[in-house]
DNA sequence: TGACTCACG
DNA sequence: ACGTACGTGAGTCAG
């Protein structure tokens, strides 16, 4: 067992001094707690003790100091800023459940030393962790120091242990107080001997290694005369010295060290972290509000291991006839429990499991997710998925706790059931020994994989009972059961339908783009002088910036900038920065798209990519494994790799995509009057707008005209700034400026929806959609001015991009619905946020358009037409139309 | 692991 | 005075 101890004076000291300052909007300083609590952090991962605790120095002086006559308060006192950051840490610990220990008339260093000795004794191993040196003395075989310095922001430790200290040193760590006693320290009056300096004391303790040892042949030790007495002279100092410089390690404290094993945080971080405005570490340690939190309820379940068709036959009657049940079931389906309420606080839970099943488990697997049993699950597309795979038709799915924690509140991390658990109900769940893989073998610990399996299964439950009342009063039941849950079939079935992908081509095209790359790479070594890595922006910074001197822009924290933006600016005047960006488009090229492609293609020629429910924080999906929603298309050579993505002999592609949903739902949500006629116009939204912000007639709008329009436009629904439209059209800031100005006098229904989703949104502290899809925003309290801004743009853009997110998700139920009630064998195989692509036999192909109009047309009602445009072609590159 | 770069809407 | 557009995922380098 492992315990680490914290110097909590020095460790904050030295954050305090080492990190830029920081306060709230109220004006309390953070800094150095946040610092403390960064560094504990990676302490604690770097040492992984079991226990941990950290101590104080109360500020009076101590018994040994009153002792000393000489002594005199010549430490300074803390400065104001830090000193009122000590009561918040404390406070911070003792809701991190950290215990700390001060104790009055003894310093830091006497807890520290006592605490380590008390782990010895105890058979514990203990790490200190101080700036101080002192504390070496401490040293031990099963005590070690890490020592902690910070420069220039960076923190840094060294591990001091006994072999690490005597290279250092060139003597054992406990004559550091020997060392002391003869050198003196005047930060802690320790007066030692007068004329003795470090080099004198170094080389007699390395020598003599204790002040006992050179006292005693003190008229016979190798030294120079004076130096002899001067020690003959203090040696009355000395001693004293020796008693001031060792460490107490048997101060009265109460201490053991199992009372310091490491806990659950208590709910109220959550508010103190809020209150110091630490979003980053609530994020990082997932904390939820205190109010959150309730009980976890009790759960009395008969547990049993069902073996054979006649009781499961009999459980699945029972399980038809529940309100509903809670199926949670590992990634592979080979094992699933069931729990089913049985009313009056018990249930029942079932553990099914495939190997020892003795009937017929997928006919029982069948039974379990057909429509008549209403299930609440965790992860439900993921599930019917692996259904899929199986060959099992998953129905009856009412419920899924994943994505509830996800509506809830989409900008948390991570949606684990043991997470969630901890943050809703302040309880731990038991380790999920039912997901290690031989758990269930004979040398697994059964017992307790089922107990694990059981606890987990009815925490899906609890964390159900808590999020479906709350979806309801937030209005999200809608969302909830129109939208996100339909959504898991549609979403599994594109999954397991996955998408036809050309190895052959993509392998040719990887050759073509390889040319072209190693050309590329000559050209830049022979225009440089020297052969590095174009890939390491670090080395193409230094190379073009420094070697070559070529006019350089913004600096990164690593070096020169070298993006495309920089790049682009000077590719016309210099052929080897033409090169760089060639030669960087086709290593993108070959590396994400070529190369990586062909490693996920399934043996059946496609790819099935992955689609996140609950990970952005405006309601769209993405794609991972591969990421099939940014396979290239704004350039020719990029979009060539939309070639490879292709229908099925005999099959087509059909694309359908919504025309400016964002700028449309714009124009909806901030009912502005002149942006809704001129989308019911029908006439071109970009010209439009810059007849109006230019005063020209639209047939006058050249397309450098139309060009910056489209730019404000988008702009806009991003949360533009000038400086960055400038950046973005290359015109002055004060161009940009002029632009904007007369956008908002042509659309003022935009400029005062802006104002107003702000204001509100600091009133409330969230943003939300048509749909009420919600995303909290507590950026917009912060002190930090960008963070402060950042969280003003969010809330200008949540709302419509997340609205234009809830109408095609439900749009894809609806063609899902469609397709299936027309009994066409089209499939829906792929979103990319505002386009749909569906495969099916050229036969069906316009009727799929319709389809795919109608449905993606019809998914919302708002005061301007939603327009889908829909086309054809045997790939992805020629059905884009 | 974080920083950088770049692909998409 | 300050930094500078929303939302994603993947490959690569370097500490």
């Amino acid at each position: 067992m492992k315990l680490m101890v914290l110097d909590g004076n020095s460790i904050i000291n030295r954050a305090y001094y080492g990190i830029r300052p920081l306060t709230t909007r109220d004006g309390l300083y953070t800094h150095a707690v946040y610092g403390f609590l960064t560094t504990l952090q990676r302490l604690l991962d770097e040492e992984q003790p079991e226990a941990v605790c950290v101590t104080f120095d109360r500020r009076e002086p101590t018994f040994r100091h009153l002792a000393d006559e000489n002594y005199k308060a010549t430490r300074h006192g803390m400065p104001e800023e830090l000193a009122v950051q000590m009561p918040v840490l404390k406070e911070v610990l003792d809701a991190m459940n950290i215990p700390r220990y001060e104790l009055s008339g003894y310093e830091a260093d006497d807890l520290l030393g006592t605490i380590s000795r008390k782990c010895q004794q105890a058979g514990w191993e203990c790490v200190v962790v101080t700036g101080d040196k002192d504390s070496l003395q401490l040293i031990t075989e099963r005590t070690k120091v890490k020592l902690v310095s910070t420069r220039m922001g960076q923190t840094t430790t060294r591990d001091m242990t006994v072999a690490a200290f005597r290279e250092q040193y060139g003597f054992d760590p406990i004559h550091m107080i020997d060392l002391k006693a003869l050198m003196g320290d005047s930060s802690d009056n320790i007066p030692g001997v007068p004329g003795v300096g470090e080099k004198t004391a170094m080389a007699l303790i390395q020598k003599y290694q204790s002040i006992e040892n050179i006292y005693e042949r003190l008229p016979d030790i190798e030294a120079k005369p004076n130096v002899i007495k001067k020690l003959t002279e203090g040696q009355d100092s000395a001693r004293k010295s020796q008693y001031l410089a060792t460490i107490v390690t048997d101060a009265p404290l109460e201490f053991v060290p199992e009372r310091n094993l490491r806990q659950a945080f208590k709910p109220e971080l959550y508010d103190i972290f809020l209150r110091l405005e630490f979003k980053k570490l609530i994020d990082k340690y997932d904390l939820r509000p205190a109010e959150v939190t309730m009980e976890a309820p009790e759960y009395h379940a008969t547990v049993e291991t069902v073996m054979d068709e006649k009781r499961a036959g009999e459980l699945l009657t029972l399980w038809r006839r529940a309100a509903q049940v809670t199926v949670y079931a590992l990634p592979d389906i080979s094992a699933v429990a069931v729990e089913c309420d049985t009313g009056a606080d018990s249930s029942t839970m079932a553990l099914l499991f495939a190997h020892r099943y003795e009937g017929d488990w997928n006919g029982l697997l069948k039974a379990l997710f057909a429509a008549d049993i209403a299930k609440v699950s965790h992860g439900v597309k993921d599930l019917m998925r692996m259904l899929l795979q199986q060959g099992i038709d998953p129905n009856g799915f009412v419920f899924d706790t994943a994505l509830g924690a996800y509506l809830l509140d989409a900008t948390a991390a991570q949606y684990d059931i043991d997470r969630l658990f901890i943050s809703y109900f302040n309880a731990e769940l038991p380790q999920p020994l039912h997901l290690e893989t031989d758990a269930f073998s004979l040398l697994g610990d059964t017992a307790a994989a089922e107990a694990s399996l059981c606890s987990w299964c009815s925490a899906v439950s609890a964390l159900h009972e808590a999020q479906e009342p709350k979806l309801r009063e937030r209005e999200m039941w809608e969302l909830f059961t129109t939208v996100e849950l339909p959504l898991c079939r549609v979403l599994a079935e594109m999954e397991f339908a996955g998408f036809r992908c050309d190895g052959r081509r993509l392998a040719d095209f990887g050759e073509m783009l390889l040319g072209t790359i190693r050309q590329m790479e000559r050209q830049i070594y022979d225009a440089a002088g020297s052969e590095f890595n174009i890939n390491s922006p670090k080395q193409l910074g230094k190379v073009l910036f420094e070697d070559l001197q070529l006019p350089h822009g913004k600096k990164t924290k690593t070096g020169w900038s070298t993006n495309a933006d920089v790049l682009e600016k000077l590719r016309h005047s210099y052929p080897i920065v033409e090169d760089v960006l060639t030669y960087r488009q086709y290593s993108k090229l070959k590396s994400t798209y070529a190369d990586g492609l062909l490693k996920v293609i399934d043996p059946d020629s496609r790819v099935r990519t992955c689609f996140q429910m609950t990970v952005t924080a405006t309601g769209r999906l993405s794609s991972t494994e591969p990421n099939l929603q940014n396979i290239p298309t704004r350039t020719e050579l990029g979009s060539q790799m939309r070639k490879m993505f292709t229908a099925e002999e005999g099959n087509v592609l059909v694309d359908a995509d919504y025309s400016q949903i964002e700028l449309r739902l714009l124009a909806h949500i901030a009912g502005d009057e002149a942006m809704i006629s001129a989308f019911l116009s029908g006439a071109d939204f970009h010209t439009v707008t810059a007849a109006k912000v230019f005063h020209v007639e639209p047939s006058e709008v050249t397309s450098e005209m139309r060009r910056r329009a489209k730019a404000v436009n988008f702009g806009i629904v991003y949360g533009i700034s000038a400086f960055s439209l400038s950046q973005d059209i290359g015109v002055t800031v004060a161009e940009a400026k002029e632009y904007m100005d007369r956008y908002f006098a042509t659309y003022p229904g935009v400029a005062q929806y802006m104002e107003d989703v702000v204001a509100q949104a600091k009133e409330t502290g969230y943003v939300e959609t048509l749909l009420h899809r919600r995303r909290d925003l507590p950026e917009l309290i912060s002190s930090n001015h960008n963070l402060r801004a950042f969280g003003e743009r969010v809330a200008l853009n949540m709302p419509i991009q997340g609205t234009a997110a809830d109408i095609i998700k439900l749009a894809m139920v609806r063609v899902h619905q469609r397709l299936k009630n027309e009994g066409l064998q089209a499939k829906l195989i792929m979103q990319v946020h505002d386009e749909l692509i569906v495969e099916c036999p050229q036969a069906e192909q316009e009727t799929v358009k319709r389809i795919l109009r109608e449905e993606m047309e019809g998914a919302a009602e708002v005061s301007v037409p939603l327009i889908a445009e829909a086309h054809s072609g045997s790939d992805w590159l020629s059905a884009k139309g």
